[in-house]
Formats: C-alpha cells, sequence, structure tokens
DNA sequence: CGACTGATTGATACGTCTCAAGGATAGTGG
DNA sequence: CCACTATCCTTGAGACGTATCAATCAGTCG
C-alpha cells in the first residue's frame, strides 16, 4: 500500500497538481482563499513550505502531533490502516484545505500524499499560542472542525447506507461541486481508483465497473481515466438516493 | 420510523433508563461527570431539564438550530433520514453527553429519544455568549467536538471495512467500555436491534444472526435481549479484526 | 387471555468481492 | 524515437456475505 517514493525531492514549485487542463483547480484556489483572512495571515508568518512526492507519507496515526499543515496545491488523503493492510480514507484535502489541527497530542490518522504536493507547515505550538491571543482564530478553527464533522456525517450516510452506485454518484458530485466543475465541464479526479474505493468502501473493481456503467448511460464521460465530464447533472444526482 | 410517541408525559424524574440491574450506569454517571467542571456549571445555570418519551423527536435535521442539549438520563440517537426511509445513525449519546453544539443555523441530524430520556437544554445564544466570557468554555467545547471526530473516524472504519461480525464485535466492546463493564458482568444495550443495524450499516436480521453465533461460540451471553455478558473479552477483542 | 411489538431463525436472492486476464498509459533506458 | 516495463485501469466469471422475505417465538401491555 505505502509504496514510499524518493525523498522529498525538487519538484516545480508553482506545477499544477490537477495536471493538463485545470483552470477549474485556479477558481477552486480562490474560492478556498477567503479562509485565508487576517488571523489565517498571521498563522502564515510562523510557517515554513514543504513538499511531498506522490504516495509519501506526511504523518503517521500515533506519532506526536508536533505540526498541523494547510494545502498549497495537490492533494492530500487522511486514512486509517487496519493490520490486515485493509484502508479507509476518511477525507481528500485539496488547495486551501487544512489538516492536523487540534489533534491533542497524536495524530490520529495518516496524512499522505496522493500526488505531488505542496503544504504549508505550522508548529502546533505556534497555533495554540496564535489562537490565545487572536480572538477570531480559535473560532475560525473551530468552524472548520465542525464542517469537517458535518462532511463526515455525510460519508457515514453513504458507507453505511448507499450502494456502490449511489456512493459512486455521491462522490462524483462531490469532487464536481469542490471544482466548481459545471455540467459539460471537465473536471479533474486527481486521487487514483484505489483511493476511491478506499474512500466509498468499495473494491477498485466495483468502483471501475459503476463508472463504466454510468458511462455506458452517458451520464458521464470520461475522456482521461483521471477527468470526468457530468453530462447530466441532474439524473447524477437522482442516482444518489439522496432526494430530500 | 418515526413513530411519535404521547407528548412529553409525567417520567420518574429519577428513574434509570437503563432499567434493572444498573450500578454499571451510576459509575458511568460519575464518569462522565468530570466534564462538569465550574464553566459547565455556568451553563447550566441558564438550562432547564426537559423530558422525551421513547422515539419521540428531539429536534429535526433542518431546523434552527435554537437549543443545545445535554442528556442527564437515558440514550439519545443521533440520525441521518433519507427519503426511502433508509436511516443511518451517527451516534448514540448517554449520560453527561452535549449534543447539538456549534450548530452554526440549523441541525445538521436529527436526535430522538432511544428510550425514556432526560435532559438539560440550553438555548444557543446563552452558550454562545458564555463562551466568549468563559476562557475555558469554549476551548472545552472543541475538545468535545474533536473527541466526536475521533469517534467518528472509528465509525467510518466500522462501515467502510469491517465484516458485520466485527462491527458487531466492535460496538459490543465499544458499549462495554462505555458502561465501564468488566468480563463477566452484564451492561445495557439501551438500544434496539434496529437502532444497532442502522449504526452499524446492517440490517436487523444481519445483528440477531452475528449476536446469535458470538452467544453459540460462548463469547458472549445475552441474559436478556438487552443485557449483554462478555465472557471472553480477548476473543471479541481479536474478532474485531482492529488488532493494531 | 389475546394482541401487539420486538427478536430470532430459516430459505433464497442479490450485490459486491475475489480471482484472473487483458488493455491502456506513463515512465525508462537503449 | 522506440521498445520495454511497471503501474493502473478495465472487464469477466464465479464465490461469498449480507439483504430480503417469510414464519415463528418471546415478552409486554391492555
Amino acid at each position: 500500500m505505502l509504496v514510499a517514493a524518493n525523498p522529498v525531492n525538487e519538484i516545480a514549485l508553482n506545477q499544477n497538481p490537477f495536471g493538463r487542463s485545470a483552470p477549474c483547480m485556479a477558481a477552486g484556489g480562490v474560492s478556498k482563499s477567503s479562509y485565508v483572512d487576517e488571523d489565517l495571515r498571521a498563522l502564515q508568518q510562523v510557517g515554513i513550505k514543504v513538499r511531498f512526492a506522490r504516495n509519501e507519507t506526511i504523518f503517521n496515526d500515533g506519532d506526536e502531533a508536533t505540526h498541523c499543515y494547510q494545502v498549497i496545491s495537490g492533494a492530500v488523503r487522511l486514512c486509517k490502516h487496519m493490520s490486515d493492510g485493509r484502508r479507509q480514507i476518511a477525507d481528500f484535502l485539496l488547495a486551501g484545505d487544512m489538516f492536523g489541527v487540534m489533534q491533542f497530542g497524536n495524530y490520529k490518522f495518516t496524512a499522505e500524499a496522493v500526488g505531488p504536493v505542496v503544504l504549508m507547515c505550522y508548529p502546533q505550538r505556534q497555533v495554540a499560542r496564535l489562537s490565545t491571543s487572536l480572538p477570531n482564530l480559535r473560532g475560525r478553527l473551530l468552524v472548520l472542525l465542525s464542517q469537517r464533522l458535518l462532511g463526515m456525517q455525510d460519508h457515514l450516510v453513504m458507507l453505511g447506507r448507499q450502494t456502490a452506485k449511489e456512493r459512486i454518484a455521491s462522490f462524483l458530485l462531490q469532487v464536481a461541486n469542490r471544482s466548481d466543475a459545471e455540467e459539460g465541464l471537465a473536471f479533474e479526479l486527481p486521487m487514483s481508483r484505489q483511493d476511491i474505493a478506499d474512500y466509498l468502501g468499495l473494491t477498485i473493481e466495483t468502483v471501475c465497473r459503476m463508472l463504466s456503467e454510468l458511462k455506458r448511460q452517458r451520464i458521464i464521460a470520461i475522456p482521461s481515466s483521471n477527468q470526468v465530464v457530468v453530462d447530466d447533472m441532474e439524473c447524477l444526482q437522482a442516482l444518489t438516493g439522496a432526494g430530500e
């Protein structure tokens, strides 16, 4: 699973992690940057930039939680590993997202780079100090935390009560929304099929089959294996089974 | 699903929600009460006591989040309902637990009484006001939030990557630990088989079958349908598949 | 006692996993 | 620039685990 790549190496600084056609990601970056207000800027003073290669481990479940991070570019996965190799991905983080905050001692999950990734890295101590001196920072971190919680609740429903097809439909819509992708426009899937499977609680084969089926039904198109176009958003929405 | 019981009615105040033999719950109450320090006591000044009958809805997903709650006695389930009746329970709350905090506008899940329940009810406004004036309250709520997050991560692994038997084993251990139950001592399952199924992402029949199988293997005993004795804790632990 | 609700067990169906093979793609070195 | 190779993705056939449907049992309340 955890095929460690070469140690931290030289990756072009401004490289866009989402490959070829990535105007959508620029927009995503902008929308996320609304988080970066005066409080977070104070935080960024004390951070340093770090890079990780594809599949590299950023920190392990159980490690002492010395730092927290913000994604500058690329994608990060947060996961739990079981002793027999089974893996559950709890979240994917994209540009602007923070992780590793409020860990109180030890990290409770493993963080790995999905592809080449650039992160801002903050000493936990500084964050704690700043969050007492800056009135809004703590509140802001709190909002971040509770948004994670909301996301996880939807994830629970997905894993507990949705069929494979419904999970794939929900997942695609989720990624499409985060990329601000319109119907008919392509967006990137930065993660592998295996990653998707481990996020959705499925196998890689089932993920492939469901994607192929959606393609056959002309609901989506797959120009390349990590690009997707939603041709019928409404239909995909209906397939999630969520219908309020 | 949501069979609304009689409107709020008279339930003996000091009734123990876990029925017959409940010394374990007294202990549970004590251990939880460590949360109730000077900050939370200030909060309790502004709360009122409310009661709900079995299966009554405390608030609905989407309702305006006017109050937050603390369980005094009984058990509460937090759940998401899908339009077709499918249900996923995100958490069970026991004496001492808080819920509905930090909802920012609207509740994002439904809260229902598992059995007759007594709650402390706090106006959200007061909590917000107190959490600015009391230096530690906000931090405390933050710790509560991130503990919820940790619990949810384990729940994700359970739903995404564990088999039915593993889920049942994990669930039993979880409830046993929360009840401070020793090997060989009975503890209460305050929730129905259907509730367990909806928490574990299984059907009621599968839950029954797995419990019966564990009973046949003499790993647990089931004196009554909502009491369980773990006879071989080590074996049950091994069955969770977690083995670190 | 009789009716109701929740729990249990059985027989069968179905969805997803497993195992296996083949195809596409990207990176590597000649 | 082109094999060569490794990795990822895709598809198929069959096995397995859990869901579904149906019947019975057990406890509770009127």
